[in-house]
DNA sequence: ACACGATTAAGAATCATTCTCATTATGGTA
DNA sequence: TACCATAATGAGAATGATTCTTAATCGTGT
């Protein structure tokens, strides 16, 4: 729990307060869990939180998703995970993929990139009359470990 | 079911003759299905395809899955989708995606767009010692349909 | 026609996720 | 401090997409 993560907990504890939430011990071991590990699954949530339920877990992660505080990603692993949202760290960022064991690593692109992506996008997007308001993007492959074993 | 569809249905019939396994009927639906219609749920194979068994059709598409002719896309609607792999159709291609209605289109992007996309993906998995196989790129938004209802 | 292996379909089983509900904790108020 | 209303928790049941099981059927080669 470092400086960083004391200024998270304040911005999350006044967003939950304007709507009459409480940012309890658990909610709070979520979230430096996730701050601190990455996109996290639920099984590696509930190894991190101290004794938490598995249906808290789900819960708790359901109203901070609808809160805008953290963001579910889908993947082909049998579980969700779970990372704080974008629009709080102030990070835009993608994610490494490992398609042998499903974890999975941020990473950010040069602005530059970023600015000729989303300049492609918006007129991909222009035949199909799509309306575009982000974009998520997987660089699938090996992470070291399994390149390892293997 | 146009010259493109004898072609494809003639590779796939040699793919699987090659283990031993039968290119039937009702998985010629499906890939007919995938074909015209780009990536469908499972209920929307099912109405497409005539009387084909639940059960069947997900296990004739993990079959196809594993013989490389069909992917499986996984995003937040509550149905997986499947689509024709970009192996047998050589189009290398992206998906808009709808996160009103799940829906999901085809997009291409420009050949050089992609070129500077996979130079910076590399790069940016060199930090973290990841081996890059492929990238997914998911452009979210809101399709025309939905657009008109609201 | 026969035999062997592959395919099919109905329904049971699996399992991540969601829901229910009774209990417990919290914050405001006087 | 005592009370109350409201929110949070946890145990277990329920949901539902997907997978598995099994017996019957189909195709292909001989």
């Amino acid at each position: 729990m470092n400086l960083d993560n004391s200024g998270l907990h304040h911005l999350i504890a006044t967003k939950l307060n304007e709507v009459g939430q409480m940012y309890t011990q658990k909610r709070r071991e979520l979230v430096d869990a996730l701050s601190q590990a990455g996109p996290c699954t639920l099984p590696e949530l509930l190894e991190f939180s101290d004794g938490i339920a598995q249906s808290s877990a789900y819960r708790n992660l359901t109203v901070l998703e609808e809160m805008g505080v953290v963001r579910r990603l889908v993947h082909h692993g049998e579980y969700g995970r779970w990372e704080i949202s974008e629009e709080l760290t102030g990070h835009h960022h993608h994610h490494l993929v490992c398609h042998s064991c499903d974890v999975v690593i941020d990473v950010e692109l040069p602005t530059h990139i970023e600015h000729l992506m989303d300049e492609a996008f918006e007129t991909a997007a222009l035949g199909s009359k799509f309306t575009v308001d982000r974009h998520n993007i997987d660089i699938v492959g090996t992470c070291v470990d399994c390149q390892e074993t293997a």
